[in-house]
DNA sequence: TTGAAAGCGCTAACAC
DNA sequence: GTGTTAGCGCTTTCAA
């Protein structure tokens, strides 16, 4: 663990040497309006020379407050969640709160620091990463504790929710596709499910076989790049059979192009049509300039520290479960584009 | 600010439902060796009932300790970046700490940020963003805790500092370049100065200059891709004139290949060679199989965070500065590549 | 306005 | 082994 070897000047020390007593320099930096200007001065003053700083941790303790809060999150290394977790990180600090950072891969991990986190009396937590067993969520509800879950399972009793709305998703995407006439459509999805990117495939498949389309599944080893270039082998092979593919991941789509490309000499759109999801902003690079649903990140950050802030505030309101739009972003690997 | 609910169950609860002292709840939870297996065990079934947890806050303003650090970042949406921070953060939480991740975009908000550091205790920082002025390092020093900063200007005395070597790259970009028989190289550098990358510039240009082959410099507005794109505008116009470029970041590298490709139908590497720099995931995205120059951000982060964490142990060591080698990838932006 | 005193939740001597 | 006491750095009644 840590040593700390902070100088120790403390109140008390301010104190001493501007000649009040503790509770004036508590004022002082409280602004409280009991005190007077020459006591706050004098106090600034000696604190300045001393080098002194307001523990805060150890006003916490009196205050019975806390500021810290905790952002749980996986796969940080990845266009969209950084930009999330970006804007998550900054929105906290805008509002006055300090989020420690815990990265967590796998589901025992998130387990295992989110408990953690109670340890440190945060005042909240956002969690966008699996999600917490419900064991969790309930020791936080006990300790009233606000969690609120990004693009998450919502059936946790007691957590408050951010995520897009899946249904509309899955429309939007055949939607999309559906422009230039074709139908016959496949849909890529990850093999460890993850409640919103396998949510997004099966939505889409929903809508093609109420149309009475039923869409084809290809199921790539993750979400990432190199999957996406992975299963673009197995796409290629049944090019003639298919008009359009929504990839439940912009990466994933990124992935498939370059293989198709390199491997099939296949053209996009052509000879197939590609849609895309997130708008990460390699989907607007040249290369691929590719058709995508864009979910904005920066408003999923900042919903859900709003409503782990207004959870804060008033910790017995009913857990709010809050659904994103989606935008469709025309780019040039459909046909129709309007 | 938080309000904070937790329903107050502290060692005293735990201690009266285990008839036993405070001070053995605290031994329980400390695994000291002054407690009997029978009294830890009465501890635990209670604290376990009541739903206790540590409060590691109040626990470190009595040991004088704190595991809380600060990591203070620029730009987390982007590749590099989030990968390094990943990995500073999952280190750190390994070695028993507790990142408090803060984002700051201008050196006042840094300055703003670093400071508000001092007063959550930090047992030390690590700066990967501009680097704070000389007066919050004294500070940071004066009150002991230590800072390390990534790839920033090491001369501020007190600071530890984990860097590229900025020499070899130069040396690097220049060999990499010259393979295949070019002469006439160019640079791209961000308007904004950055210690870094501006620093990679210089240093190729060093390079070139005593090799008797001065290098043109283009001035790309940031270090971004739009930024590549942009500025791939100018170096398209001077085509002719060029067998090589070294850019100063691998998202200006992919940026100008989108703008020769596009608009200047300029065929990499047998029009220009293109050497990048930072190794990022999408550099070797088939569309671009860019060669370059790698900087291992896993281990820049590793080497970050020990050495921070040896500075907490030793506090009053001297700075260390360590210096990281750079590697050189081939990929197919270049002609020659062994 | 100001200061004295109590106490937040915890650990660390120190005695038993 | 165990309990008692004091005290970390701070804020907050409560009197003055």
């Amino acid at each position: 663990m840590a040593h700390k070897g902070r100088k120790a000047v403390t109140s008390f020390d301010v104190a001493e040497r501007a000649g009040v007593s503790r509770s004036m320099v508590s004022r002082a930096f409280s602004n409280s309006p009991e005190i007077s200007k020459e006591s706050r001065d004098k106090v600034i003053a000696a604190a300045k020379e001393l080098g002194y700083r307001v523990n805060y941790l150890a006003r916490g303790l009196q205050t019975k407050q806390s500021d810290l809060v905790g952002i749980v999150v996986s796969a940080l290394d990845t266009p969209y969640r950084s930009r999330q977790v970006k804007v998550t990180a900054s929105e906290c600090i805008k509002l006055g709160y300090r989020p420690i950072l815990l990265t967590a891969e796998t589901p025992g991990e998130v387990e295992t620091l989110v408990a953690m986190l109670f340890n440190y009396n945060v005042a909240g937590m956002i969690i966008t990463s699996a999600a917490p067993s419900s064991e969790i969520i309930n020791e936080a509800r006990s300790l009233s504790v606000p969690v609120v879950l990004i693009n998450r399972d919502s059936s946790e009793a007691g957590a408050d929710t951010v995520q897009t709305d899946l249904e509309q998703i899955g429309r939007l995407a055949f939607d999309m596709l559906s422009r230039s006439g074709g139908k016959r459509f496949a849909v890529i999805e990850p093999e460890t499910p993850s409640y919103s990117v396998t949510g997004r495939a099966a939505s889409f498949r929903d809508v093609c076989a109420a149309a009475g389309q039923p869409a084809q599944t290809f199921v790539a080893p993750s979400q990432s790049y190199d999957a996406g270039y992975d299963i673009g082998g197995a796409i290629g092979l049944s090019l003639a059979d298919l008009d359009g593919i929504f990839c439940s991941t912009d990466l994933l789509a990124l992935g498939v192009m370059d293989r198709l490309r390199h491997d099939w000499n296949a053209r996009i759109p052509e000879d197939l049509e590609v849609v895309g999801f997130d708008d990460i902003e390699q989907a607007a690079w040249k290369s691929y300039d590719l058709t995508t649903i864009r979910q904005d990140a920066d408003e999923q950050a900042r919903l859900a520290v709003r409503v782990m802030s207004e959870r804060i505030t008033d910790p017995d309101r009913e857990p709010s479960h809050v659904s994103q739009i989606v935008t469709p972003i025309f780019r040039n690997t459909t046909r129709r584009n309007q």
